[in-house]
RNA sequence: GGACGGGUAGCUCAGGUGGUAGAGCAUCGGACUUUUAAUCCGGUGGCCGUGGGUUCGAGUCCCACCCCGUUCACCA
């Protein structure tokens, strides 16, 4: 052995350059830059069909086809060669004859890999084992794949291989494909939903200076000729309702949003959420809207209403389950906290009681969505809306008409998921300044997730806001929930994973040694 | 951050009590003109996650660390 060492996938790879070096020796340059279909496979196979269907001697029947695709597998035996070809419609067998191509052409065949993309010219016919398959009349090699696929069997199934090179999950896993369809229909069906009624799509920073409208812990970044830090957006609500202030009525947008929180089966640092705001409307109506939206989206992606999630039946039908927080609390943990809202103490005393862990730092509010959280959320399968939460876990809720403890909010849960958040819009800016004040009471006693108090917002909401209701939706947990997925990371597809060191990394420009270097404009 | 499980060939996986690292698929060579997980014959291929330690000897035992999954804590 003279060579140095060389692992079996270099070999693997030094194979098939070899091959594409063959094709670059015959003058036949291994990436071509167009071809010519003429049908999809799906469409060949089915041009097909419905000529052997119509045609008295089905046998003999052919219908000429150009199609391309990559070749998953090959079956080569002697003077005839199987090979399967797919697209992004399907699966054809195609079939080479040595008799047929020509010695020279049929020998060439040796130099391709299971990987790479072909074209061919042939006739769609049936095999004598019944297979539609296309003979080829020629063939060209469109693009050489030098790396080998995973194995044709058990597919690949490394669930770290699967997120971090996805494309090799949908190559080898074609479930994969539907499941981002499917995401693909079902935010296609919310956004045609929306505009259907009414509702303008627009978009808003992602970078903000205040980070708003939720409680969580932003990323930071940082603006250099500005020598400032952003954020990115926790969520789009404060910028989305500065439109309701001037002038536009229904609104929505359907984008990503960050927060710098732990991963887990139900999170990724970055999340896609619908959030919309409808003028004149209050929470109850949106109520009735999210119901109406939703079960629509499900009826359209699923076919019906009713599908499996995880070994449960989930029924989307309306109308569904409404039950005040307290109530689901008295039901599901046997504890009543109503009476309490002035009594943090007894609270967290009824709330240990039953098991929940209570930290001193938690008030009243906090204590609520804890025993929610723990006790009542897991039994929620099917589609249920829990309203009317506490005052000081909602900063950007109006008050409940007669009862000015409570706001004016519902969540929706589904098999046991936060699905949405809703509530009548505080437009009073005067109070809005009062929560937000208490929110910055929260921070300064060391709670980092509680909000920012947003100057210009408050100004926005003196210049006016009219009555309304907004809604925020998880996308990719309703994502999850109507593909049977049992984890965020499989409705995304290219989920945040810890980096690890990547052969041959590069240093990436614009970094803080590169700063003042490159000029891009 | 804690607990549990995992990391062995390109892929999917085996490797009782420590003793020269295996299979199937893929790949390479040969046979084969209707196969389809094609078949038959022969071959190549390994930093056993990383780094220490124990030992005559470590994939296996010990320690630390990295990565993935599940779960708990926190959160949407």
């Amino acid at each position: 052995m003279t060579e140095e060492h060389h692992s079996t996938e270099q070999q693997l790879i030094d194979n098939r350059i070899e091959k594409m070096a063959r094709f670059r020796e015959r003058g036949d340059e291994p990436f071509k830059y167009r071809f010519e279909r003429t049908c999809s496979i799906a469409d060949a196979r089915a041009a097909f069909e419905a000529a052997e269907a119509g045609s008295e001697n089905p046998e003999q029947v052919t219908v000429a086809a150009s199609v391309a695709g990559r070749m998953v597998a090959l079956r080569g035996q002697g003077k005839v060669t199987f090979a399967d070809l797919r697209d992004e419609s399907g699966r054809i067998q195609v079939f080479f004859r040595s008799n047929e191509l020509g010695d020279d052409a049929y020998e060439r065949l040796k130099d391709l890999d299971i990987g790479d993309f072909l074209g061919m010219e042939g006739e769609v016919f049936r095999t004598r084992r019944g297979e539609v398959t296309v003979r080829a009349v020629t063939y060209t090699l469109l693009a050489k794949s030098l790396r080998p696929l995973p194995e044709k069997w058990h597919g690949l199934t490394d669930v770290e291989t699967r997120y971090r090179q996805r494309y090799l999950d949908m190559v080898a896993n074609p479930e994969v494909l539907e499941t981002f369809r499917r995401r693909s229909r079902i935010i296609a069906t919310l956004r045609h939903w929306l505009t259907a009624r009414g509702f303008l799509e627009v978009e808003t920073p992602m970078l903000h200076q205040i980070p708003g409208g939720a409680t969580a812990r932003p990323f930071v970044t940082h603006h250099n000729t500005f020598d400032r830090d952003f954020y990115l957006r926790i969520a789009p609500e404060l910028h989305l309702k500065r439109l309701l202030v001037g002038g536009f009525e229904k609104v929505f947008e359907i984008n990503r949003s960050f927060r710098n929180e732990g991963v887990d089966t139900l999170h990724n640092p970055e999340f896609t959420m619908m959030e919309l705001y409808e003028a004149y409307q209050d929470y109850m109506g949106l109520m009735d809207e999210t119901e109406e939206m939703l079960s629509h989206v499900a009826r359209e992606v699923t076919g019906g209403t009713s599908f499996e999630y995880q070994g449960q039946t989930i029924d989307m039908a309306r109308p569904w389950k409404r039950v005040s927080l307290f109530e689901a609390i008295r039901e599901y943990a046997g504890i009543d906290l109503e009476p309490h809202q002035n009594d943090r103490n007894a609270a967290a005393e009824l709330a240990e009681g039953i098991g929940c862990v209570i930290e001193d730092a938690m008030g009243y509010g906090k204590i609520v969505d804890e025993v929610m959280s723990d006790k009542v959320k897991p039994h929620l399968l099917q589609p249920t809306f829990l309203h009317d939460y506490p005052l000081e876990i909602s900063p950007l809720a109006k008050k409940k008409r007669g009862a000015p403890n409570l706001t004016e909010r519902f969540q929706l849960f589904v098999a046991g998921m936060e699905m949405g958040n809703a509530f009548s819009e505080l437009n009073d800016p005067i109070d809005q300044r009062e929560r937000f004040m208490d929110q910055v009471r929260q921070r300064e006693r060391g709670d980092d997730e509680a909000q920012y108090l947003d100057e210009d917002y408050i100004t926005a909401l003196e210049v006016g806001m009219p009555p309304a209701a907004g809604l925020g939706v998880g996308i990719d947990r309703l994502t999850m929930l109507l593909t049977n997925q049992a984890s965020i990371r499989e409705v995304i597809l290219f989920p945040q994973l810890r980096t690890v060191e990547a052969r041959g990394a590069v240093t990436l420009p614009g970094g803080p040694e590169a700063a003042g270097g490159a000029e891009t404009s």
